[in-house]
DNA sequence: CGCGATTATAATGCATGCATTAAATAGATT
DNA sequence: AATCTATTTAATGCATGCATTATAATCGCG
């Protein structure tokens, strides 16, 4: 039989608390413990296979990061994203892109890192090509990550990154409901084209453009969902 | 004999470790314990009047805000800010200010909203004319308070919130620097009469505008910062 | 007297114990 | 029978205990 991966054998040495952190949030995350799911710090703790305390300080961190809720005596809750909040997120994290991007190109990334881009941007082609979901959200993340991360402002990169975790509870329900991203596979290689020519405001405007579409193409898809859970079962 | 803000009573029923968090991270803004103090567990929760337990879950979590650094034996540390470290959250908090400014114009506050922007600016503009720099200082921040709250997304709320905060802990030696911040109060001003008009694009254009001379003066400030601890006792 | 090895000390992470308290259940009264 | 009360159960927050381990101190040896 095989294990879930909340009951997922320790492998490397981190603390337990963060052995339990860690895989508390990868099963929200994979929706293992969906929204709304509930267990208390004892029956988490037998499955985790240890004792309260570390299981109750990662629920804490936990809480603190917006993935659950803690009451009293109701133990942990998976908290729902709201349309709101994946609006809000997806805002927040287009900001947060925008500077990074500008950030990058202004700092004139080396051959050797532009190259990691175009291998991504090159699996998101592949991935769209095969109508391949998966292969284009993994890709796609990827790329993000990769720009995140290259802007060189630490504070953003840390921030910015919890977002972009954050938003991967939601990216299924989005990526079922958009068309074929084609679009975003041209913006992203534009952004990198400004990102080597070393042109902040280029990299500005291509990914705030980029984003205010995607913005007004989430707003569109959430109202289908709201419409949908509004009334689930119409012709 | 006066009790330190460490050592002050318990007042509301929070919990223990959400008072250790508290009390413990208010001590580090007010440089009670200053960068580079040190402390064991046993010392702390000793201070603080209580068992290890509640201590210990308050400094992960202060460590996960990047406050503190945790050794396995050598207890926590107060993380020194670099003036990397405080260009980078300056340059985060402006660009999430600056989204901020716009939403909070796209919104269109009501009137008694709109009073309380100005309520601060005019404390501002007092504090200026008194050269208090307390008083203005603790002004600016209810601005920009102000202004993140007004925008609506509480995500962005929430985080620009965290980096305010956090930015406390270098406003007292920039302010020490920098030459009395007469622009500020004009830009504060006109940012909030974009806000009343509700035109997100001036709003975003004055206070980036603004945000970019303010990096401008920290650079400077900084560039001397650095000069000063590289040669304290020169002439 | 200095340096390396060994023992002692103590801080940490986690387990467990305990008091508190909220929810559930049983019981009593109308 | 229904509702209000009393009792039981158990989850939580915190205190304490314990094993581990790193640092410090002591001791032995060159």
């Amino acid at each position: 039989m095989q294990s879930s991966p909340l009951l997922k054998p320790v492998l490397d040495d981190a603390p337990q608390s963060e052995q339990a952190y860690r895989r508390i949030k990868q099963a929200i995350l994979s929706r293992e413990m969906p929204v709304g799911f509930q267990s208390l710090e004892p029956a988490l703790a037998l499955r985790l296979g240890m004792s309260r305390t570390p299981v109750h300080e990662a629920l804490v961190r936990l809480q603190d990061e917006g993935y659950i809720d803690l009451q009293p005596r109701r133990g942990m809750r998976v908290v729902a994203l709201s349309l709101r909040d994946i609006r809000e997120i997806t805002e927040l994290l287009a900001c947060l892109e925008v500077e990074a991007a500008q950030q990058t190109a202004a700092r004139r990334l080396s051959t050797e890192d532009i190259a990691v881009f175009d291998d991504a941007i090159a699996a998101m082609d592949r991935a769209l090509e095969a109508s391949d979901i998966d292969a284009w959200n993994e890709a796609d993340y990827r790329f993000h990550l990769l720009l995140i991360d290259a802007c060189g402002n630490r504070h953003l990169i840390d921030t910015a990154r919890r977002f972009l975790e954050k938003a991967n509870r939601f990216r299924y329900l989005t990526s079922a409901y958009r068309k074929p991203p084609v679009y975003s596979n041209v913006n992203h290689a534009a952004v990198v084209e400004a990102i080597r020519r070393g042109d902040p405001q280029s990299a500005v405007e291509i990914h705030r453009a980029h984003k205010r579409r995607w913005l007004a193409e989430l707003d569109e898809i959430l109202m289908r969902i709201g419409d949908d859970r509004a009334a689930p079962d119409a012709p």
